[in-house]
DNA sequence: TCTGGGGTCCTAGGACCC
DNA sequence: TCTGGGGTCCTAGGACCC
């Protein structure tokens, strides 16, 4: 058996245990930029605004319905993740952390009840932590996350499950009948795994419930679809197909792109902004041991301004020799930014990507057995890194990254962010302790 | 004026090989 | 009277997830 357990709203939960007056509110959480609403509350739910909504489409709500909208604060949530994580593995013996706010806890040998062991550890998080969780139980991943999702609409939406599975739902324990109800209550589209193309398509062929989906064969949604569907529909059968993963493997790339606060013309602040995606790139890079053996760099205007002439290009360089050396990759990701900028354009975003990775410890083997990555500059990245996490982001960086980054037009735009509540000294909270009150 | 970022996996089709 | 067959590897693009 398996619990898949996550917070609430995660985002805007985060936000509202440093700031309680935000309770009740209707309240958004914008990505980088400002630029759409990435998490919303319950409330903000009810006022219609969908996942990815513009933050310019959301200002009359600002102002008509109380909407608050907050600047993403991915510092604080990712501490919070930690804590919520901590307390969430003590459901069982191991855990796979799945997401920022979602891990799977397997539970086989657990003895006694899942239910009431669940509901204490949900107990727990919401006092120690202060975010609200829903888990849900099921024997395979696919059917826990269902679990997950009727845990949820039970909660959120009374009347749409029988409310003894609101906030805890364990679908190991249902009878095949109860089972068969719950699964004909949850729409194809709630599955994990359908998104919109395939839930359409499996509606065009009156595919309209997860029980639809359960009682087709796993031979015809592979002949329709593909293997993943198939295996989909095995899971929904109590079949495990994926597999828990208690240690996250390596990444196989690493990407840092941004779209910019304003537009930028000139090739020169491309390349200043190439450089600082660099080096934040190599910087994960060195975080995972690795090496990377293939840069790709992107840059292209915005796609939402048709009136403007749009370009969008991208280029990769193989490295000599794999690398982890921030000045080798920012080299090499500017060489393409040069190669592939054309004067005349508004570009609204760019990126580097890292391709090729491979275990830093791998040996090298070229030709002229020249060392590309000697021991020096190892220990150089590496005080670099020491210095940067310590003393904060830009302590230390590479020369052609430019002047501080506030004055620069790619800087992007975040005017409504909180404090770093549990991640900066000048954040933290203040008692009131003004005697008249 | 203003529309995110970072991943994974699968498939089809072309290049290439013998 | 009409151009083999089978295999691998790589890449681009699509679909999905949060």
């Amino acid at each position: 058996m398996l619990a898949l357990i996550d917070g609430n709203n995660f985002y805007v939960s985060c936000e509202r245990v440093f700031q309680p007056w935000l309770q009740g509110r209707p309240v958004v959480v914008l990505s980088n930029n400002d630029g759409c609403a990435i998490a919303r509350s319950d409330e903000a739910k009810a006022l219609g605004i969908k996942m990815g909504a513009p933050y310019f489409q959301l200002r009359d709500l600002e102002r008509d319905a109380g909407l608050i909208a907050l600047s993403a604060n991915f510092a604080l949530y990712g501490d919070m993740s930690d804590r919520m994580m901590t307390l969430a593995a003590g459901l069982g013996h191991t855990q796979e952390v799945y997401s920022i706010d979602e891990s799977f806890i397997d539970l086989s040998a657990i003895p006694g009840d899942l239910v009431r062991r669940a509901r204490t550890i949900r107990k727990r998080i919401h006092q120690w932590i202060g975010i609200p969780t829903c888990i849900g139980i099921g024997p395979t991943k696919t059917l826990a996350k269902l679990a997950n999702a009727i845990a949820k609409n039970a909660e959120r939406k009374p009347g749409s499950y029988p409310a003894q599975h609101a906030q805890i739902c364990h679908l190991g324990a249902c009878t095949p009948e109860d089972l068969a109800a719950l699964l004909a209550a949850t729409e194809v589209g709630d599955v994990w795994g359908v998104g919109r193309k395939i839930g359409a398509q499996l509606r065009e062929i009156g595919v309209h419930t997860a029980l639809d989906l359960q009682r087709m064969s796993p031979a015809a949604a592979k002949a329709g679809w593909s293997v993943v569907l198939e295996k989909t529909v095995r899971e929904l059968n109590g079949v495990p197909c994926i597999e828990f993963e208690d240690e996250p493997p390596a990444k196989q790339q690493i990407a840092c792109t941004r779209s910019f606060g304003h537009p930028v013309t000139e090739l020169i602040e491309l390349q200043e902004a190439v450089t600082e995606f660099a080096c934040r790139a190599a910087e994960k890079l060195r975080k995972q041991n690795s090496h990377t053996g293939q840069i790709m760099a992107f840059i292209r205007t915005s796609p939402f301004r048709q009136q403007d002439p749009q370009y969008s290009r991208s280029a990769s360089i193989p490295l000599p020799s794999p690398t982890s050396d921030s000045a080798h990759i920012t080299q090499a990701a500017n060489a393409i930014v040069k190669r592939i900028y054309k004067d005349g354009y508004k570009y609204a975003k760019a990126g580097v990507m890292l391709m090729d990775l491979q275990p830093a410890t791998r040996e090298q083997l070229t030709l002229d057995f020249d060392d590309t990555m000697p021991e020096n500059r190892v220990r150089l990245m590496l005080a670099m890194d020491q210095l940067n996490q310590r003393y904060g982001r830009g302590t230390l960086k590479l020369a052609s990254a430019g002047a501080p980054k506030a004055m620069k037009l790619w800087a992007m735009r975040q005017e409504r962010m909180s404090s770093g509540f549990t991640t900066d000294w000048r954040g933290l909270a203040c008692v009131n302790n003004d005697r008249s009150t």
